[in-house]
RNA sequence: GGUUCAGUAGCUCAGUUGGAUAGAGCAACAGCCUUCUAAGCUGUGGGUCACAGGUUCGAAUCCUGUCUGAAUCACCA
């Protein structure tokens, strides 16, 4: 069935090609949904059709309203107001849309075959030097979410993590729990690991300021400072041994470094995340190295005298940028050349995702310029940075070293409870085992923060007020999740008393609440497809809500079981049972689960 | 200082290939549970879309300038 939208921009164009002798571009015509203070379904701006025709705006549209209501049959009246030319659609159109809807297995999506473009999405790469937070989980979830959008738009995605190992904030943590640890382990401290390693960091960081501060005061310059403060000389030494694997090192190293793995894949779990691959930086900062010869062979790139070697993007509109230090060893970006090369002739993606937050902007448009400008390489052409926002607490950014985190592990915890809390006040845990009751809190509370964290627009920063953000009403994924459990219930109940809607019902109206819900319907794979094109989850999100809320309205004041038509009945219960699964469809691009009662 | 991004109701956010009278939630107030789950529904109040110009049938949306905020500009990652 071609979707209504399309048949009148091809009628239309005829229309005007008929009537005023015109060819027009399909995409010069603007159809849109009718604004819902005016009567009808679908609406021609006919504005910018007035120079062609060359009659005012009232005219043309009658004009071509006509023509179109002869020709459509599925448009059964036509008004114009001012330069809008609103169409009302035929109620056999929306017959017609959910029987075709409901009879498709999963509507909406694209199933990706094996010849289906291949597109990676790199997110979390968290470093393990301390826990995971806020901000990890804003990474974690988005990337998540675009995977599962990717997918439903045909594409086979690779989910890809890059761990940051190594280097010498990992070495901070490594030389503290040395000196104090007394050798304190998970186990015998009864913490997670990456908790555990995240303590070694922050002292580390304590001591290491007071050190700075003592040689300030006795008059060294701040920066002289921070270069002689004993304990960075230690570490720096520690980070040469370990790249020249150094045994005792190396052993230390792999032993924290596991504790944080199991740390994370807890997390990990936890939130409902999982990758295909994991890459470490350990086994790829030093590739890219041959890049960079490559590029100062063909005189892309300069090499001082002290042996450092440099890109000049100045008249790319940027600075001068460091690929290599003088001692020969890697950078950041030497290392992220090199793994995009490989990644492009591993998987030969059509698009390469990074997601990363927009304090990276300036190092992905310099990997970007130097892949394409500088090693001619065409394939960055590909390369995208999904640049997301920071989340901001009331007092401000989050620091790790300041420990004004909002830690991942406490705030999925501190959501469960409040979902918990929240469950027992309103006596929704009655009837339900001590496990299911469990499993339902952490539904409830997980789908609270997912949902609030996805529906804003990735781009934009974001703020989370610890007190406010944990609401379960309103625009929430709670208030979500209650109504798909609702319409499960209804669905359940009908099936009960002997109701089988799965079978053709002769309808002879729809009212306007049904109608408002099958035009949502209607709209989801347009919003699958904008959800993809433009990588943000969050259209989904509002979509739901829409869906969501056009749902509950109809609830609340159409009888569905009650009803005493069997023939609407029926009908409504299809309604019901096909806008519940394109809420668990849409959800779960959301990476949301949903409870089957709440 | 350069570059980039942002500024919409008291708060958190929608709304941009330029379209009709700018929308939700929270908070406040007023209603709706003997009837399919009230984590719901209905209603009221709340706006100089940062400011000033410009482009045109039409601007929150595009352009220019100003103000404010954030990020970034390391031989850190």
């Amino acid at each position: 069935m071609t979707r209504i939208e399309e048949m009148l921009g091809r009628v239309t164009a005829e229309a005007i090609k008929e009537l005023y002798g015109v060819n027009v571009e399909r995409n010069v015509l603007s159809i849109q949904k009718t604004n819902k203070d005016f009567s009808g379904d679908f609406t021609l701006v006919v504005f910018p059709l007035t120079r062609i025709s060359k009659k005012s705006p009232e005219v043309t549209g009658k004009e071509i309203g006509e023509y179109i209501k002869n020709k459509l049959k599925y448009i059964r009246e036509f008004n114009v107001v001012k330069g809008f030319l609103n169409f009302e659609t035929e109620k056999t159109y929306w017959v017609e849309f959910l029987k075709e809807a409901y009879g498709k297995e999963e509507y909406g999506l694209i199933k990706p075959q094996s010849d289906s473009k291949t597109v990676i999405v790199e997110f979390s790469s968290p470093n393990t030097n301390k826990p995971l937070h806020l901000g990890h989980i804003r990474n974690n979830l988005l990337g998540y979410s675009l995977s599962k959008i990717l997918s439903a738009n045909g594409y086979n995605v690779r989910m890809v993590n890059l761990v940051n190992d190594r280097g010498i904030h990992i070495c901070k943590s490594m030389l503290a729990w040395e000196k104090w640890g007394n050798g304190e382990t998970p186990e015998s401290s009864g913490m997670k690991g990456d908790h555990l390693v995240g303590k070694y960091y922050v002292l580390f960081e304590k001591y290491y300021r007071q050190q700075v501060q003592d040689l300030i005061e006795k008059g060294y310059s701040k920066e002289e400072a921070e270069k002689n403060a004993p304990l960075i000389k230690e570490v720096r030494e520690m980070l040469q041994k370990w790249e020249k694997g150094n045994e005792h090192v190396v052993i230390l190293w792999g032993k924290l470094n596991s504790w944080v793995y199991d740390g994370f894949d807890v997390t990990y779990k936890e939130l409902g995340i999982s990758f295909d691959k994991i890459y470490y930086e350990s086994g790829t900062y030093l590739s890219g190295k041959t890049l960079i010869e490559e590029g100062l062979e063909k005189g892309a790139f300069i090499r001082r005298e002290d042996g450092s070697v440099w890109v000049d993007l100045t008249n790319e509109g940027l600075d001068e940028k460091l690929l290599l230090r003088s001692d020969g060893t890697s950078v950041y970006m030497t290392q992220d050349i090199g793994t995009a090369q490989l990644r492009f002739e591993e998987y030969n993606p059509y698009k390469m995702i990074y997601v990363v937050g927009n304090e990276q902007d300036y190092h992905f448009n310099v990997l970007k310029l130097v892949l394409l400008k500088k090693l001619q390489k065409e394939w960055a052409e590909n390369i995208y940075h999904l640049s997301y926002g920071m989340v901001e607490l009331p007092e401000g950014k989050m620091k790790s070293r300041e420990g004004t985190v909002v830690d991942a592990d406490d705030l999925m915890n501190v959501m469960r409870d409040t979902a918990r809390k929240a469950s027992e006040e309103l006596g929704k845990a009655e009837n339900l085992t001590e496990e299911e009751a469990l499993k339902l809190y952490k539904t409830i509370g997980l789908g609270a923060l997912k949902y609030f964290i996805l529906k804003v627009d990735p781009k934009k920063k974001m703020l989370f007020n610890p007190q406010e953000s944990i609401e379960l009403n309103g625009n929430t994924g709670p208030f979500i999740q209650y109504t798909y459990a609702r319409i499960k219930s209804l669905l359940k109940k009908a099936s009960e008393n002997g109701i089988s809607w799965n079978k053709e019902s002769a309808i002879t109206e729809i009212n306007q609440e049904e109608k408002d819900i099958l035009k949502l319907l209607h709209e989801y794979p347009v919003v699958i497809k904008e959800s993809g094109e433009t990588y943000n989850p969050a259209l989904i999100a509002n979509y739901i809500y829409e869906l969501v809320k056009s749902y509950n309205h109809f609830y609340q004041e159409i009888p569905v079981i009650k009803e005493l038509n069997y023939d609407i009945a029926c009908y409504r219960l299809k309604l019901s049972e096909l806008t519940g699964r394109v809420i668990r469809s849409a959800m779960s691009l959301l990476g949301i689960d949903l409870p089957e009662r709440m």
